[in-house]
DNA sequence: TTGAAAGCGCTAACAC
DNA sequence: GTGTTAGCGCTTTCAA
């Protein structure tokens, strides 16, 4: 079998010299139709593809995206991956994949190690991360964006939705309905620091409102349907006379809005349910659960495009508020 | 801001040759403990992470695993990164993903993209590929798993379940428990060819048992609960008195089982209900839906360490079966 | 156990 | 519009 072949082979058979080559491949400016049109039948003939990691090695940018996020078990993180490739795809950069787990040293060795390709630019999740983390990223000198939360000073370019605003939302929502007794389940332990930040600004919101939190139960396991649904039996036990629950997530919500259905709890009218996020399947339900419509496709999106245009252009600090949308529908 | 440190840097600061360095960044054999304390100590204080677009190109191995599946927005795909993503943090390789949306031509520039960043090797989605994708895989001379599926013939290697053996066996608990009109319900327009393969071996099955599939309806739309709780009542209404249906997914089946529970049809009493897959969230449903239990997560492990042992070892050509479990229980 | 030389495949900078 | 030169930062020989 051959090698795979190179500029330089492709140089030779076109009778060019390499750089005319790299620069008909790059599609670079000034090349004549002739030209371009000789080179190209070289390298059709040859198979000829780049060699990225020469090219990046010399024009110190590699065309590689990274991309840090907590996980992909999880309804949000994979749709916002689709939405950044969706992007990368059309100008040939490619993600490069790294997970945290919610463990910022985790975060920060992965930076690290991302960093080492000389990514393009770097795409993560959330506002929050180690000094070391920080740092590294301010030195690194390639576009940064952080996604999901724009509550905080970004590094760069923050791109999601106000945690803190939408949170403040559902509890004006639900105390409008008319709900005094309400309660709040989270699970993580938290770790997610978008959801710590939604329930502070929820409790906030509600006692601007003179209505305090009544139960709060947070699961130590990482968020699932089950959990909501044992969650919500729990809460329910412990304190009598909720008439509202807000879940950290719609997979929590739907758990909850389970436990109701077959415990034959009247929703909304022993008890109203509201989530987080929009994920699609909650359509599905019997019942339509209020929650807050995050838009996760835009913002991956979004910040792929913002990677690529600065990659040219030269902004620095900026926020974009993508919005969410408070649905409101049967359960509360 | 100062340039990023090269090699050389360290070099120079630790007072030993750039080589030297490489072999204790490396950790390369026979380094005496002293130089090695002494080039780590340099590194550390200047910060040295190494170039790995450099050491790539020089060693025709970049650390850079591809990874091509058909998308994110699934309940499947992401669980398989998980899998991969755990067992590379592990070596310091790290996935470069790509997103084909079941389209083949897709797929080919996909893997024409990734290849030029000379991967470490390559795991893909399927046994199904388009002459210039097994070309490409063939020449590239780097570690190929193909994971999913086993039922064919692989490039390298296959890990995966047999989605025959799958099939068939859900074919064979249906009639072993009584049922005699038994329907199918898919999606996508079948693009996903491992559902195309399920249900042919489905069907073949239940004709070898003298109990041919009586309806069939595969939804154009990609597959979401939504669609199988329509698909459910479209196919009901259409061919009167079926007694048990299979849907090409877990996601399919739940709609189903939604339809069924506001239609107030007895689940199984007079339909009975089967899903593909596995996934997290029908433990939480009300009755707990029959399916086919696949190993997702363990998948991405396996193919992330099949590719690891195939860099250093020379074996080929080999199939590994994972198995699934029948997991029959409420539904059925 | 350590080092010197050469070069991986490409592109920036500068000619012409 | 096209070519020459140099070198990106590392690792693979090969030698000591």
């Amino acid at each position: 079998m051959s090698q795979r072949p190179t500029l330089r082979d492709v140089a030779r058979q076109s009778g060019v010299s390499e750089i005319s080559v790299s620069r008909v491949m790059r599609n670079a400016p000034n090349i004549s139709i002739k030209l371009r049109a000789r080179v190209e039948a070289a390298a059709r003939e040859l198979g000829y593809t780049p060699n990225r990691l020469a090219g990046g090695l010399k024009s110190q940018t590699s065309g590689l995206v990274a991309v840090v996020v907590p996980s992909m078990s999880n309804n949000v993180f994979p749709e916002v991956v689709d939405g950044i490739d969706r992007i990368l795809f059309l100008s040939s950069r490619r993600p490069v994949l790294g997970l945290t787990h919610y463990d910022s040293d985790r975060e920060e060795r992965i930076i690290r190690d991302l960093l080492s390709w000389s990514p393009s630019g770097i795409i993560l999740a959330g506002l929050e991360h180690s000094d070391g983390s920080r740092r590294m990223l301010e030195n690194a000198n390639i576009p940064v964006i952080e996604i999901m939360d724009i509550d905080g000073t970004p590094i760069d370019t923050a791109i999601g939705i106000s945690q803190h605003d939408a949170a403040r939302a559902m509890a004006d929502h639900l105390v409008d309905r008319g709900y005094r007794r309400i309660g709040y389940i989270g699970a993580w332990g938290e770790a997610p620091s978008r959801s710590l930040k939604r329930r502070l600004s929820f409790e906030e919101r509600l006692n601007e409102r003179d209505t305090p939190l009544v139960a709060r139960l947070i699961a130590p396991e990482a968020s699932s349907i089950s959990v909501g649904r044992a969650a919500c039996a729990q809460i329910l036990a412990d304190s009598a006379r909720l008439d509202a629950l807000f879940f950290a997530n719609d997979d929590l919500a739907v758990g909850g809005l389970l436990h109701c259905m077959v415990s034959g709890i009247e929703v909304p009218g022993q008890l109203a349910l509201a989530g987080f996020n929009g994920i699609d399947f909650i359509d599905a339900m019997p019942q339509q659960l209020t929650t807050i419509q995050t838009p996760r496709g835009k913002m991956g999106e979004a910040a792929a495009q913002a990677l690529i245009d600065r990659s040219s252009h030269e902004a620095r600090q900026s926020i974009v508020d993508l919005g969410f949308i408070l649905r409101a529908r049967d359960t509360t």
